[in-house]
RNA sequence: CGCGGGAUGGAGCAGCCAGGUAGCUCGUCAGGCUCAUAACCUGAAGGCCGCAGGUUCAAAUCCUGCUCCCGCAACCA
């Protein structure tokens, strides 16, 4: 079983371009497995409870809940239209989810690792924190971002954090695949350095917050929304759901083979707080889920952000280059786990050219060959040459490369592969000339040969591109006329398409996008050209 | 000495862990082709691999020092 979740976005607004970068690099690795014959359960979901939804939905004048699922809507909108195929969904305010957290909260408190007592400190009323030291500026005062703040003394609920903060340092250290890329482990042992000694916080009291999960055994309190959202990824994996029949069974599905979460949220939340509570719950070492931590992308070099306006809709991108051309733009030009910068000049650089150049292209110009010399159908030829030979060398080995990079979460590199392997097909028709070969009566066997060669080329990318444009590839499969459905990566053989079969016309899967300017700027370079051979032309005549 | 990431031809990146002719994509220039989505193929120009030392027969790669950029408060993946 692979069982892959993403971080649950928080329901305070609109999704933006990153959100959709995780999920959809879930997506495709969750496509990938489930290519490969794996049993996957793929979740996502939204994080609802908290302090921020309640102010925005109290300044729009609505019940929380009201205002959390309009923008839980917005981000299923979205998920659709980049094709997301989720099989769970995981939203903080669901009865079952509730339930489970408080099933925990319960037999957590029944184990001892809950306690409550009083803290007395400075607060900070507008980001609802209490203040410590570090909070303190050079000055030795809270500076304006913390707003008004006031001392207050407040009674609240601990999780005993620093009592397996031992065992997490262990853990991290001897599990070296517990946390990917390999860096982020190193940030996060450094983390665990300092976060010693300190417990966790997890309730806020009722009179201040009231949108959450009331503590099951002190209605005083609401459960704190770290330690809600968290709990996620078992409650909606059927953790103690009493075999619930809307959920799934727990032991099938856990431990999680991957959690993709972002940067920003590996410490404290998931690779202190999360594992900690699996700790105290009583899951071993072996049962604990792997991390998955992806990089930011930037914009121009700068963090995207609400405050110096630069968040991208993804939407507009759907609108201007299409869901596909965006999915396969964010698991190609970024490198997995690191930060990437957003543009997109480079999204329309890196479709035109991989996708409707280079791939397209093939795919329409050895179909339309076939259906021109052929009849449409696809005879295997016999014999064989070194030029073929190579590019069947080059087929397998760049299946070999695309699967061992999906394994390690490495997309770009995946499809990096798969585009060498297209511009040498590229590469072959020139070498190989098969237009020449259809004019000459005794180059059929060869002409056939070639086009088989190109067409079965064509299938296995195709094919091997559905976990990350889904739509795509299945038209490019359907004008090959190749069912993939009994097709697995490891199965994948050379002979996909029988001697005799029949393929369709070709019909461009990958339209180019050119503005104007650039139409212009084609036409002038094609009316030179045009121009040069029309002298040549005439110097020969 | 707070932590970490980065600095490689015009742009974006790989190579560094396991030293040995500096590689990829885009762009530019020239040539070729005509089956194709004004697409494709070939070739060329363009880099003292941030700086300074050191180790070595040999350093983009290892060691030391330094400079610069980006994250680490909030909004926020």
């Amino acid at each position: 079983m692979f069982y892959i979740t993403t971080a649950i976005d928080y329901t305070n607004g609109a999704p933006h371009i990153g959100h959709a970068y995780e999920k959809v690099l879930a997506d495709v690795l969750a496509r990938w497995h489930r290519m490969c014959g794996e049993d996957v359960y793929f979740l996502t979901g939204v994080d609802q409870h908290g302090q921020k939804v309640q102010q925005k939905a109290e300044a729009a004048g609505v019940e929380p809940e009201e205002y959390a699922n309009a923008v839980m809507q917005k981000f299923i909108a979205l998920w659709d239209r980049l094709g997301l195929n989720y099989d769970g969904w995981a939203a903080t305010s669901d009865k079952r989810h509730v339930a489970c957290v408080q099933k925990i909260l319960t037999n957590l408190k029944e184990k001892g690792c809950l306690y409550k007592k009083a803290y007395k400190g400075f607060y900070s009323v507008r980001q609802e924190q209490f203040l410590t030291e570090k909070e303190r500026n050079e000055d030795g005062v809270f500076g304006p971002e913390w707003g008004e703040v006031i001392e207050l003394e407040e009674e609240n609920w601990y999780f005993n954090l620093s009592q397996h903060i031992a065992w997490l340092r262990e853990f991290i250290t001897t599990h070296p695949d517990s946390v990917t890329p390999e860096f982020r482990r190193q940030n996060l042992l450094n983390a665990i350095e300092r976060a010693e000694g300190v417990d966790l916080c997890i309730s806020r009291p009722k009179n201040r917050l009231s949108w959450g999960i009331p503590l099951p055994f002190d209605p005083d309190f609401v459960t704190y929304v770290w330690f809600d959202a968290l709990v996620n990824y078992i409650s909606f994996a059927g953790y103690l759901s009493d075999g619930d029949p809307t959920l799934p069974e727990f032991s099938k599905l856990w431990p999680a083979a991957c959690e993709v979460i972002g940067k920003d949220i590996l410490v404290p939340a998931h690779g202190v707080y999360w594992y900690c509570m699996l700790h105290a719950m009583g899951f071993s070492d072996e049962e604990m889920p792997k991390l998955l931590v992806h990089g930011w992308l930037n914009i121009k070099g700068e963090k995207m952000s609400k405050s110096l306006g630069n968040i991208v809709d993804p939407n507009d991108l759907c609108d201007a280059f299409g869901a596909e051309a965006l999915r396969y733009y964010l698991v190609r030009d970024t490198k997995t786990g690191y930060d990437s910068d957003y543009d997109p000049e480079r999204l329309k650089m890196i479709y035109n050219t991989e996708l409707a150049n280079d791939l397209g292209n093939l795919c329409n110009r050895s179909l339309n060959m076939c259906k021109s010399y052929c009849g449409s159908v696809v005879h295997h030829g016999e014999g064989d040459d070194e030029l073929s030979a190579a590019l069947r060398t080059s087929l397998a080995e760049t299946e070999a490369t695309f699967a061992s990079c999906m394994n390690a979460y490495n997309t770009a590199d995946a499809l990096g592969a798969l585009n060498t392997h297209i511009k040498q097909c590229n590469a072959y028709i020139e070498q190989t000339k098969p237009f020449m070969m259809a004019k000459d009566e005794t180059q059929t066997n060869e002409l056939h040969r070639v086009l088989f060669h190109l067409l079965e080329s064509c299938a296995h990318i195709a094919y091997l591109l559905s976990c990350v444009l889904p739509q795509a590839s299945a038209r490019m499969l359907e004008q090959l006329q190749v069912n993939a459905a009994a097709l697995t990566p490891q199965t994948l053989a050379w002979g996909l398409l029988p001697d005799g079969h029949t393929v369709q016309a070709p019909t461009p899967v990958f339209p180019r996008i050119m503005s104007e300017e650039e139409k212009a700027k084609a036409a002038e370079r094609a009316a030179k050209a045009a121009a040069k051979a029309a002298r040549k032309a005439a110097q020969q005549g």
